[in-house]
DNA sequence: ATGATGGTAATTGGATACACTAGGAACTAT
DNA sequence: ATAGTTCCTAGTGTATCCAATTACCATCAT
């Protein structure tokens, strides 16, 4: 049984761009549709086979499949058997429901965070604002994301890992919404925003973090609300505003 | 190499319970694979590899993979690559952010829904009661969770089908803990508290229906720390808690 | 005796081959 | 011309096969 064994005197050696490191596949396979289906290179409602995919991304059928299946428990995509996939579409239910859960789970996690941030907590806070400034007056739209999200990250880190994780999953799909519907966000407002949430962090006062958070997403939905459904009756995550931080409901009408 | 297909000329057509219906085997391995975890038929922490798992749930190892691979996402198994999967262990840690999670979300969603309960989801959630009664009178603590899963559906439906999912989603991790520390909920003090959450859902108040349901998490939560890591610093499911409804800290409190 | 080293076995990761399903096009009959 | 039927094609779903990495174990040298 050991004399099959073709180890080191394999004859073909270059087996080309072959078989691509093991394990690596079906993650990179997953990153990348992912980010592709955000980015929006991969059209909302478009169907596709997977041979198309696998051709497309240079990935195997197998790992692809197992990519698409973790998507498609996503809500990136959605499959009928024996269908090819659709990129999952775009609705504004779907959104205001994004929303919902999102206001909800940071609110608690900065709630929960605030009484926790270390002085090198702030220092990272600080840092992160520099770079969002910078890169907002490079006019680099997609550079502020990093520092952004980097920000955000450390507000609620301290309702723990898989909390994070979460919030980052639906920050993500909020993110497919911000990117296709191109929101120009005004940079100042959005600063002035940051700065708000930071102060009220840095004051250790919980409730007023989660008001100035919650301002904060309550504007930054409105705006893609205004370009995706203005009309949409945002009875629900207004109830939701309402409840955390009254004031933000103002906002919220405003969009409407 | 070729003379070995067992393709069409299958000398043994029966093909018996061979090919299991089409696409239907990756759901069907990831619903039971999910259960025999949620039920602790896998205990935690067990290292197994996929041929075993395979042969034990009758099922290809292609399909088992692709379940594998959501179940990782979910976080019921942990898979370092080119290693036998592990299902995923029990903490206290984990828990508490699940909780954390669930408390928020469903506060959210309960907010949202009671103003939309019509007289149709009312009639369910009596129906539900009472055969939730029906189950624990007749000791059937298993029958019990079917019309306790439909009551709480039934309570956060308004907040729309994506919110749900998550919330069923963080549901079924917390019955695996639940299941696991065999919690002896006191059956009465449990009707107690779905009937007060389901009386405030129907006065209509909002905010009273949120402290009633905190209120019953709190104490749920608090038997499964009690039995799980008694002395565990609930500080920051107290914070959260404390939020919603001040009153569901002294249960917390208690547990402790 | 103990630690390092090499080999073997087990297990995963990926690709390919194949059966089955669904949808559409073409053809026939009315 | 149109409706019904049949066949064909594209595509998924699963099993099987092969490569590669890893762990375990025996052997050997110190």
């Amino acid at each position: 049984m050991s004399h099959s064994r073709p180890g080191p005197t394999d004859p073909e050696p270059t087996q080309e761009a072959g078989r691509k490191r093991d394990g690596q596949n079906v993650a990179a396979a997953h990153d990348r549709l992912r980010t592709a289906i955000l980015h929006g290179e991969l059209e909302a409602g478009l169907s596709i086979s997977q041979g198309a995919l696998a051709d497309r991304f240079d990935v195997g059928r197998t790992p692809l499949r197992e990519a698409l299946r973790l998507l498609q428990r996503e809500g990136l995509v959605v499959a009928k058997p024996n269908h090819p996939v659709q990129v999952a579409a775009l609705s504004a239910a779907d959104f205001e429901q994004l929303y919902l859960m999102r206001i909800s789970l940071e609110a608690t996690a900065i709630r929960v965070t605030v009484p926790r941030l270390t002085s090198d907590d702030f220092a990272e806070l600080e840092a992160s604002m520099a770079k969002m400034d910078h890169y907002e007056r490079a006019g680099d739209a997609l550079g502020v994301r990093a520092p952004h999200h980097a920000m955000h990250h450390v507000l609620v880190a301290g309702a723990g890992p898989r909390v994070c994780a979460e919030i980052d999953r639906l920050a993500e799909h909020c993110e497919r919404y911000r990117l296709r519907f191109a929101v120009t966000e005004h940079s100042d407002q959005r600063r002035v925003e940051h700065r708000a949430i930071l102060d009220a962090a840095r004051s250790g006062d919980p409730d007023l973090a989660v008001r100035e958070l919650v301002l904060h997403y309550a504007r930054s939905a409105s705006l893609v609300f205004d370009a995706l459904d203005p009309h949409r009756d945002l009875e629900r995550l207004r109830t939701c505003v309402r409840a955390l931080a009254p004031e933000a409901e103002q906002v919220l009408r405003a969009g409407a």
